[in-house]
DNA sequence: ACCGTAATATATGTATACAGTTCTGGTTGA
DNA sequence: TCAACCAGAACTGTATACATATATTACGGT
């Protein structure tokens, strides 16, 4: 086998593809997912889709029925609303310890380049370059997380990032010609200054908050979404598992 | 195969097998896992071996190396420190959500028969009943997660709790000859009652609070576990993963 | 027309085989 | 003495086989 040390393992493979198969709603939820049909579908042997519809099933996207056959999820806009609420729990956490702990100036110096280029991203919030903003926005909540230097949190926040619509990401495609939306961004671009001005500061308290009152933007987005109907119900990912 | 969907399969059996090994020290931090080896000791094929180990992996007691090969994880006290005040987050996230959320009539009855169950159990802290103790201290840490009324969470709190000392319950056995233990236990109920109490009035930030500082009493008593050496070092499971 | 039941098909759980890779230990050459 | 290297052993990743459990369909009784 060659080696290449997971990424183009037949695991891999098969976990990537089933997970975007799901995301794009190729799947219904409660719909079953058989090992075979998957192999067959996927030209492989059960063993590896048996490994990752396991750790499909740890993503969350994927449910395992006392049967033993495996299922796509479905959640209420509830649970996505929790998630969400979980994470902005955990990033605030995170960004309190970075505040306490203190950021390396070198880290410091990293971050304020992301801040300005998603400064020239938003712009007024009239011309707003997305593919830019999506990846520097990733970039930033990463650097939230990594500056609390833990790998424990490090490695749980990138965990809940992984569920589905819960990453700090999820609603940024799909969504550009909704006017309530690309205002949320202008305000979205003043919480991450804010962020970093408390983190620099040493100042835990506000940063956690600031970071909760953040993640209540993507609750704020999920709402439009679910209320837009037909438009975003396909072009954001993973919107096709939420049920009520 | 015998139904028992779960239990009885052979993957449980390694899985809390292989788990326990682990957890009691007898694989030192570092030390490679092979899956011929663990399959010839329990006596079964490498294939629900191999379904074990990545469950261990996805539990954080066992890593992967990048050529594939599995070995024992360790920690840093830190990382242990970290682990903690993470739970205490999710559990205050919990408890806020209990109370602004509202707790049924009968979850808040019945959570006043497990406070009155570790009231005699804790006693006036001369003379406590451990296993007592320690069975309705896990009751309520559970109660406090299902309480918030939200699969999600519940679910990512079950998740954190099964990391190695990191659950409520990690370090509330074999340390009864520990007198400042023993003393911890009495703040620990008066916390209980406390944080019921918030949640029961829909005081989310104190209920919040409370959690967050109730869980600094386990910090407390890692801190006891590591200075002391030798006795809880191999009573305590998982204090064997440690390193500095 | 409908419910219960038997028969069939299909799924999962586990064992085993094999190819290719990584480790290990010893040997060679400087 | 030590580093590089090579052969053998051991391990992982994947494919496949088979036993058993579960889902589905067809059939017969009421």
């Amino acid at each position: 086998m060659s080696n290449a040390s997971k990424s183009d393992s037949q695991v891999m493979y098969a976990l990537s593809e089933t997970r975007a198969l799901i995301l794009a709603g190729a799947y219904a939820p409660a719909e079953r997912l058989s090992e075979p049909i998957l192999s067959a579908r996927l030209n492989m042997s059960r063993t590896p889709i048996r490994e990752a519809l396991g750790l499909l099933v740890q993503e969350g996207l994927v449910e395992r029925l006392p049967s033993g056959r495996c299922q796509v999820s479905s959640y209420s806009t509830q649970d996505i609303m929790d998630a969400i609420e979980l994470r902005g729990t955990m990033e605030g956490l995170a960004a309190r310890l970075a505040a306490e702990r203190g950021a390396s100036g070198e880290a410091l110096v990293a971050c304020r380049d992301t801040l300005a280029g998603l400064d020239l991203a938003v712009g007024d919030g009239a011309d707003v370059d997305f593919e830019r903003y999506v990846g520097l926005n990733a970039i930033f909540h990463d650097w939230i997380a990594s500056t609390a230097n833990s790998s424990i949190i490090t490695r749980e926040v990138e965990r809940i990032n992984r569920m589905p619509l819960a990453s700090p990401s999820a609603f940024l495609e799909g969504q550009e010609q909704i006017p309530a939306f690309l205002g949320s961004l202008v305000v979205a671009q003043r919480h991450h200054h804010a962020i970093f001005e408390a983190i620099e500061n040493r100042e835990g308290a506000r940063a956690e908050a600031l970071c909760r009152e953040h993640a209540r933007l993507a609750r704020q987005n999920l709402t439009f979404a679910m209320a837009d109907g037909s438009l975003s119900r396909h072009s954001i990912p993973g919107l096709s598992l939420v049920k009520s």
